[in-house]
DNA sequence: CTGAAAGCGCTAACAG
DNA sequence: CTGTTAGCGCTTTCAG
């Protein structure tokens, strides 16, 4: 019984037919108790058992795979699994995909176009059964040329494209999108601030073209008018969504003397540049001024003070957008799904007096 | 030249031999011109791709794989792809099997057994060049067995185990390791703390048989030996890698009453909850109380003061152990690595005036 | 340089 | 219930 010591040669590792040998049965009938989706006498399948065992049969999941039409893995494509953003879709969807029985193939892009490009390709070549891709979407022609393209290569190998936190394709392209709502997440946070008081909002980190940066900004200005609020043009400050824009975003905006009573960030990680900056010019928040984030991740209780952000469901679109894409045959009707958002309030904008 | 509108029917996929027909030549000579690696006649090579272009031939990387030994993947074993520090192996992991040209599988066990057995047969299956497995490595006989049997299993099918961040396996055991000096790191942070003219340590998060906890507890120890500052039992605290752990153990230690200046918690996460636990009981930081954390995640600069701590090369840690794992044969001799930690000194133990 | 033929390991009709 | 017979799509000798 004992294991035998440092054997680490490279055997042949052994197959269908060498188990059907040593169980006296045919290849088939392995193969029957493989898939287990067949009757098989119960002494014959113990005896296959057995062989296996003695064999340490490995299935190829290659070999199973040639013949049938899908590989059993979802894609994840996304720009960096770095981020917390993504970290937690990317849970999401290899959970969903654990749950369905399938694997979970990552991929990362680095924001360069030219790596979606091949890493698309790479997965038609695997017979993915779905790639979902996430990260921002451009509002211009060739961006979406290309992921319309994308969604009918995709479908014609059997796979399916899947977009997170993206616009739709054009009509007719074959393809699962699931958003989020931004507008009202920016919509909603912006009342509250307005609600407290607030009349000169900063909105720090539009990015221009970047879809999900004008919906924001649409909740944001939507807000506004609601309430009749003129919103000064020089309160929307462009950048990026990275925390040292937010910090040199908010030290300019100090200097340069726009004055204003809150501050809301593009995202939770610009936020945290906020925050520092604040702080390091002796500004407090909330009570000089008040604080707000978007994407609620964990890092926003980490913070000084916590911050109030908008909740965005990541993990579930990561899982609706996978559990969507492989049953889009039995609900073609909803391929295209906007999840809810709600904001958060934390201590970055309640004030204590005042 | 305007894409066709709206044709999602199933199509049969082309094939070499598809390719083959419509190039006039044979099918040896299409697999020819895919593989690159061997003599074809230019005009013949432009016929065949012309041949795959109209056709949008896909290779079928099953196909490939089957008849070769491997699938040109790595897979990557973690307990949760949400943390920060898991997240940044991920992203070494990854990176470095892409510049090897290869995939790289994600899966997840949410740190169940049961389920790390299953991901590593599934990947036995899968043919993946390298398994990856990263998390905390329990002191146990039952353990290291299992560990011991899963490199050989793997070793079997050609594949490789790669372990990241825990102790070696059995001698003779086939297997890459890739540690990072735990005990140096904690040793450094130590003598950091002593040297401050800290005298009472608390060492917060102590996980009895985890192998990662007693390395950096034996660093804590050296420290005290290496100046002959005894060390109070009381000081050591059991408890979990995690930020309600952190919170939670820091008020009863408060109201404990048993007196420190500095706090050097097990992980930045539980270092995250220390920091909110003092500031809620207006101890400051780090005037009244010093506090350390370990693994320099990018939280350490939220939070606020902004955290002193053990860096550890978590990149590197990925890249390499997949490096190492891929390359095994050129390089026998160095399947056991140790990286190098350093401490960062940040706001949280650097004392104004006193 | 190119074609014909055989086979990778498994599954899926068809017959028994 | 089980064995036989064909392939899945690609690579790879072995001959031209």
């Amino acid at each position: 019984m004992g294991t035998n010591p440092v054997t680490s040669s490279r055997f042949e590792a052994s197959t269908v037919r060498d188990v059907a040998a040593r169980a006296g049965v045919s290849a088939s009938t392995v193969s029957r108790v493989l898939g287990g989706t067949y009757p098989v006498a119960e002494a014959t399948r113990a005896k296959v058992l057995r062989a296996m065992r003695d064999l340490d049969y490995v299935l190829n999941a290659n070999a199973r795979a040639l013949g049938s039409t899908t590989n059993k893995t979802v894609a994840f494509v996304v720009d960096d699994v770095t981020g917390p953003f993504y970290a937690h879709i990317a849970r999401g969807v290899e959970e969903q995909a654990a749950a369905e029985g399938l694997l979970c193939l990552l991929c990362t892009t680095h924001g360069d176009p030219q790596r979606v490009l091949a890493v698309v390709e790479r997965m038609r070549e695997q017979r993915a059964d779905a790639v979902v891709v996430v990260g921002g979407a451009w509002d211009d022609k060739d961006y979406r040329d290309r992921m319309d393209h994308f969604g009918r290569a995709l479908d014609k190998v059997g796979s399916r494209l899947a977009l997170i936190g993206r616009p739709p394709l054009s009509r007719g392209v074959p393809a699962t999108v699931v958003e989020y709502d931004n507008e009202g997440g920016a919509f909603a946070m912006t009342s509250h601030l307005l609600s407290a008081g607030h009349r000169r909002i900063v909105y720090l980190g539009r990015v221009p073209g970047l879809s999900t940066s004008s919906q924001r900004l649409d909740g944001y200005r939507r807000a506004h008018e609601m309430l009749d609020v003129p919103v000064d043009p020089r309160l929307i400050v462009d950048g990026t969504f990275s925390r040292a824009f937010g910090y040199q975003g908010t030290s300019e905006l100090l200097a340069g003397g726009v004055g204003f009573t809150a501050l809301f960030a593009a995202t939770d990680m610009v936020a945290a540049g906020v925050l520092q900056a604040l702080r390091e010019r002796g500004v407090r928040v909330p009570d000089d001024v008040a604080v707000a984030g978007y994407d609620d991740i964990p890092l926003a209780i980490d913070v000084y003070p916590t911050l109030t952000t908008v909740n965005i469901p990541h993990e579930e679109l990561g899982r609706t957008a996978v559990r969507l894409a492989l049953h889009r045959d039995e609900h073609p009707e909803s391929q295209h799904q906007v999840l809810g958002t709600h904001i958060v309030v934390r201590d970055s904008t309640r004030r204590s007096g005042r």
